[in-house]
DNA sequence: ACAGATGGGATAGTATTGCTATCATTCGTA
DNA sequence: TACGAATGATAGCAATACTATCCCATCTGT
């Protein structure tokens, strides 16, 4: 069964909703794509728009700069992640087979079934290994912050962290532990493929032998709490 | 008792050696300065040569542009670092202490003794927290890393796996374990201060609770391999 | 004391980026 | 058919990221 999930974003994100139109679909679409192929620092809306074909200004009707491109995308991301969580795993009752659960989505394994209408979430997934955490690392974090743009990652994070009370109620680092989690995949996923030496991974797409070290990451520090 | 460390750097990393001039010393030095101060993205060599009362062009014959100067800076500090485990660890038998020791100084606890001829780690240290992934997050990862520009950044981390190697023997991730230790410590640290809603810890500077949270996080893997 | 190398100041200039403004055109809907 | 919203087309500007050239001071070895 095929059903599309319909992300609702803070209004913030964007200066006009790029979903409400073509050209507004075109940008995500197109922006994902570009930004995956030649990285973010060398996407400018200038190429963005020749590859639409369109005019830079069109976009900046969109979105005020490229970073707020970037913010929404990866925010759009950390929404589609917290829907697949809920929905996977409201109906189980093992915290642990939850926790299991939610690794494999925040690897992207077994996802194959999901349908996106617009967005290749693979494509989004590997930007969110290699850009994302340029979203707030920046000198306006604490402004960018104020305008709730990283709330998604945070409700992510809750939610996460809510699993991991439930498993181990007395660990004390819930919250730390669901953020470390989703960034320790990350960039041991960007090491595996770029600086293989920093993990103990093959250079392979063994995702499996990853799954397995935050497994028992994951599970050693909530077993013994 | 006063001593300081000099770093021999790579020479692939800058242009002309900035340690054997005047104003390549005032580039480093001001140059860490004014990266913390406005942030990397804001920094332009322009406003570097202002502040230092030289010329863009001049700065340009020490690095080939701003994102080398800041390889060059994280590479600093993790030949320091790792200089500084070496010399911290050498005399300890018990690889626990050495672990405990280790985890100080990646949070740069206890180091008010540590002298550095120009450069100021405390400064450094807030860059390296802020910017560090920025060096190897871009399109150009893998060109850099043929260039042994991470070298330093690898050597520490073998270092770090070796001592968990030793702790651990059976633990069967001991460089994932490594990079892992540092990246969690850092961007634990970033957070704490610019999204404490992500960590468990006050945004008060209370480093002691991440230190605990990264003591149970290491120790609790490590015991159970 | 002199030739040559080296480091750095001064000035200029170019391509690209990031962003804004204006006006015309298209197109769907009232 | 007239409206308003969305987009296209064109222009322009300030800042950035360099590169080139030339000159001058200093230091070095003979």
């Amino acid at each position: 069964m095929e059903y599309s999930v319909h992300v609702r974003m803070n209004q913030k994100l964007y200066l006009r909703d790029p979903e409400q139109s073509e050209l507004g679909r075109k940008i995500i679409r197109e922006g994902i794509l570009l930004i995956k192929e030649i990285g973010f620092e060398e996407t400018t809306f200038r190429k963005l728009a020749e590859r639409i074909g369109t005019k830079e200004a069109s976009i900046y009707r969109y979105f005020e700069n490229k970073h707020r491109l970037l913010i929404y995308l990866i925010a759009w991301y950390w929404q589609w992640l917290e829907y697949q969580v809920v929905f996977q795993t409201h109906n189980l009752t093992d915290p642990k087979e939850k926790l299991e659960r939610l690794l494999k989505l925040i690897l992207l394994l077994d996802i194959a079934h999901l349908a996106t209408d617009d967005v290749d979430i693979q494509s989004l997934h590997t930007i969110v290994i290699c850009e994302a955490s340029k979203v707030y690392l920046t000198h306006h974090v604490t402004e960018d912050n104020r305008q709730q743009l990283f709330k998604p990652y945070k409700d992510l994070c809750s939610r996460i962290a809510g699993i991991i009370q439930e498993y181990s109620p007395n660990y004390p680092y819930a919250r730390s532990r669901a953020s470390s989690i989703i960034e320790t995949a990350h960039y041991q996923a960007f090491f595996m493929q770029f600086l293989p030496s920093l993990t103990d991974f093959g250079t392979s797409r063994n995702q499996l032998q990853l799954l397995e070290f935050l497994r028992h990451l994951l599970f050693t520090t909530l077993d013994h709490a």
